[in-house]
DNA sequence: ACCGGTAGTCAGCGACACCAGGTACTGGGA
DNA sequence: TCCCAGTACCTGGTGTCGCTGACTACCGGT
């Protein structure tokens, strides 16, 4: 992917990750391997973690600290009632863009 | 529409134009009003001139003065070969993207 | 003479994904 | 024993892009 699919990734990634969340609590590095099994390998490691710092300080989710047998500690989220709405006005405004381009691309032919 | 979505449009607004390019050739004020009209309410309209600055400068547009009967003159923009194939990059990276999208919001029911 | 619609431009800002590096803990191989 | 690979997380600096709020300029109608 190029440069073009990270600027399309603005905004929606933050929705990508609520929707994990939302099936069940995950941490980072966890959502990070999900990530790059459904196809987005080229998203950086950095990238998850920096925007799971976000949605915390935004409290769309809440933290616990679960040691690990292997490495460090890990952090795991879940979704809670704000971040199901966040997620819910994810999937609207996505709706609204989709449908839009969808009609764009039929026009086009 | 709120912060949210204005994130979302990065990178996807420049394939709309694009795309709305691909159709006819245009001019910015024009596809402001267009764009405005088919829901997009509110794009600024300095985002949409300072959009067509960048992708003729990447040269994907044609340009050409047009003197209007009310007003300044118009710069007309036409889809080139280089921005047919941005076009077609687009889809390519949209498609992608709404396919596993879509998958997530299958799955989370 | 002025105002509203048409048409384009510009500087500064905030948000976000990326890059490149770092920390820390574990177990296995040289 | 020492180092490396895998696990797990964090951080500072960069570039892109859309938004805001201003400005210029031209025209017709009141």
């Amino acid at each position: 992917m190029g440069k073009q699919a990270t600027e399309m990734l603005k905004g929606v990634l933050e929705g990508i990750v609520l929707a994990i969340l939302a099936t069940r609590p995950a941490y980072g590095y966890e959502i990070t391997t999900q990530l790059r099994e459904q196809g987005f390998t080229d998203i950086a490691e950095g990238t998850v973690y920096a925007l799971l710092v976000r949605v915390e300080q935004r409290d769309l989710v809440d933290v616990e600290k679960v040691p690990s047998e292997k490495g460090p500690p890990r952090k795991v989220y879940t979704l809670n009632a704000r971040g199901q709405d966040r997620l819910s006005e994810f999937w609207r405004n996505w709706s609204f863009l989709a449908e839009r381009i969808e009609q764009l691309h039929e026009g086009e032919k």
